[in-house]
RNA sequence: CGAGAUGUAGCGCAGUUGGUAGCGCGCGCGGUUCGGGACCGUGAGGCCGUGGGUUCGAGUCCCGCCAUCUCGACCA
């Protein structure tokens, strides 16, 4: 490719509004262009670079027994019904009807159109496990797009279905693709990825990784322990509290607090320490039951882990409507609702002394007593981790990050084949529903995950597996005849020779040239010019290392095959 | 969806008390340069987001809307 011709700018100045890394890099060096809010053109070398990192997730897909299909961007709603997700999705399903009023829909993802693909067509156990995946654009109609590639409303998506007779067979089926990921992030040149345990939903299924590249602009929050490998998403770790150290004193004694409301105005107020405070969090169920949650005063409420105890939703709850003394709740002596739930969290089972409030305006309680005042309490673990917790299965100081999620697999279970009504027949002469499991990788986020984590100062650094071109081809002074000459001859022999090359040919300065170069990220830049051709060499630069090689020209075409294959079999090993 | 900010040339920005729009980069042409974003000359390029209002007159003041970005909520 002659760089004159190539479609898309480079930019000098950071366009307005991109703060990450990648997004920033990637506009500069054309590779994308933002269309609207989260919607994205790829350009041609953006194009390439997906190209290769679809050709390795097709290869990882293959070897593991998948065949490759391509289900409709558009659906009908009934399909969607069947599933029960019509309705139970809210804003981020774009619905839209068609000439004839006809409710339709955009794919935000494709279990519906998977189990109807093989159901009716896939009859027996015998052609069971069966994997199908495609790679296709999603459209999900994102509340608020961010970060250039890495949060967008259409994107390239991989995505695959298993289908199997056993939970056994499943367990070791998702086994195989947890490493195909592994292998498909290394292969297109992550280095700083992990897998966590992550959250599945309250729709059931019992067993969900992430792949997260670790990153501290990640929107994820991630819990890990250096010491036994501990890794989860925020959304689903446990931590093991710190205890407090206080014996049991007094009698519990109710104490004026007047306007002091907040943890920090109790505190403050009654000069004690947020450790040896219990405090009130409450929300309503779908169904407006009452939720009220207490936590000691430092920690947070995890809302899903919640939500997995009330088997609900929850939002924030109007708390006079159920009589209840906003920033006066407490633990002790709480009226509710019959039907209320209450939960303790466990980071209150050691506290003693401890101040709470008294379910009466302007009033606390203090020298409460977890072992005394709470007897009989079930505790549930609903706080979010927070730093200074430890591993629950090593005792070690758990590390708090951050990461962007890169791909995410799950055991769907039943749910799909269950409600559309999928069953195959067993040796027995039963009929099953299969135990599903589903796999995503999202193409764009992957290449973004690349940028972010390689790109320098000065650009973007690809590695050589998903280049968009091996080597940018950089002669000075294409004003010399000789330069030029040799340019268009060497460019032609290394097309010839199947090397990927993006030839600058344009008549521009020298620091133009090599800006550019090392903003678009090629891993080889090959340098010519009047001075490097008198000694008959040509100047070869690795963007990485920033090592620089002088190779005779008789043996650049050679050499640079060499460097190509070597850096290919180095990241793929 | 809540809070904040920003919309002026392809990109980054300036535009004073209201008087009919400018700078840098980029782009075209001519010339001088030539290994780290060269220089001189010369040109093209604008519904000032949009609709209304105030005014003799609005990029500028007022109101509505739209778009985009950031933080949060949300994210099968």
């Amino acid at each position: 490719m002659k760089l004159s011709h190539l479609v898309g700018e480079r930019l000098k100045e950071t366009p307005s509004g991109a703060t990450l890394k990648s997004h920033i890099l990637m506009l500069r060096a054309g590779y994308i262009k933002q269309v609207s809010a989260g919607i994205f053109s790829m350009l041609p070398p953006a194009q390439r670079v997906s190209e290769k990192v679809q050709k390795i997730i097709r290869e990882e897909m293959d070897a593991l027994g998948g065949q490759e299909v391509l289900f409709p961007v558009v659906m009908p709603r009934e399909l969607w019904e069947l599933s029960g997700r019509y309705n139970s999705i809210q804003e981020e399903l774009l619905r839209f009807k068609d000439r004839t009023g006809h409710d339709m829909l955009l794919g935000m993802t494709h279990e519906e159109a998977a189990v109807h693909m093989v159901m009716n067509t896939v009859k027996s156990h015998e052609q069971l496990p069966c994997m199908i995946y495609q790679i296709q654009t999603k459209y999900r109609d994102e509340a608020r797009p961010r970060g250039g590639l890495i949060r967008v409303k259409e994107f390239l998506m991989k995505d695959a279905y298993s289908f199997h007779t056993s939970q056994e067979d499943l367990d070791v089926y998702y086994q195989k693709v947890f490493d195909a990921y592994n292998r498909i992030y290394k292969r297109i040149g992550l280095k700083n990825f992990i897998s966590v345990k992550s959250d599945n939903g309250i729709m059931g299924g019992k067993v969900a990784d992430e792949f997260m590249l670790v990153t501290d602009n990640g929107e994820d929050r991630l819990v890990l322990c250096d010491k036994c490998g501990y890794k989860a998403n925020m959304e689903v770790a446990s931590g093991v509290k710190s205890s407090s150290e206080t014996e049991i004193g007094e009698e519990i004694e109710e104490v004026f607090t007047g306007n002091a409301k907040t943890i920090d105005e109790v505190c403050h107020f009654l000069e004690i320490s947020p450790e040896n405070t219990v405090k009130a969090v409450c929300y309503v169920t779908d169904e407006d039951k009452l939720v009220v949650a207490f936590l000691r005063g430092t920690y947070d409420v995890n809302e899903k882990k919640l939500m997995k105890i009330c088997r609900s939703n929850i939002k924030p709850a109007d708390t006079d409507k159920f009589g209840l003394v906003a920033g006066n709740i407490g633990c002790v002596n709480l009226t509710v609702p019959e039907d209320a739930i209450v939960v303790y969290d466990t980071s209150i089972i050691n506290m003693e002394n401890f101040v709470t409030g008294a379910n009466k305006e302007d009033y606390h309680l203090k020298n409460v007593s977890a072992s005394r005042d709470l007897k009989g309490v079930t505790f549930n673990d609903i706080a979010l981790v927070q730093e200074g917790d430890c591993c629950v299965n090593c005792g070690e100081k758990l590390t708090l990050t951050r990461g962007i999620e890169i791909g995410n697999i799950f055991q769907l279970g039943t749910k799909y084949t269950k409600t559309m009504g999928m069953k195959v027949s067993m040796p027995d002469g039963s009929m099953m529903e299969p135990i599903m499991g589903c796999y995503g990788i999202g193409v764009g986020r992957a290449i973004a995950s690349i940028v972010e984590e390689k790109g320098d100062e000065k650009g973007i650094v690809w590695p050589m597996t998903v280049a968009p071109w091996h080597v940018h081809f950089c002669p000075l002074r294409l004003d010399d005849e000789n330069v030029s000459a040799v340019s268009d001859e060497l460019y032609k022999r290394m097309v010839d020779a199947g090397i990927e090359v993006l030839f600058d040919d344009r008549h521009v300065s020298a620091g133009v040239k090599l800006t550019d170069s090392e903003l678009m990220g090629m891993p080889i830049r090959v340098v010519i010019s009047p001075k490097t051709m008198a000694q008959g060499v040509a100047e070869v630069t690795m963007r990485e290392s920033g090592e620089t090689n002088f190779i005779p020209l008789s043996d650049l075409l050679s050499e640079l095959k060499a460097i190509i294959d070597d850096e290919i079999s180095e990241i793929e090993k």
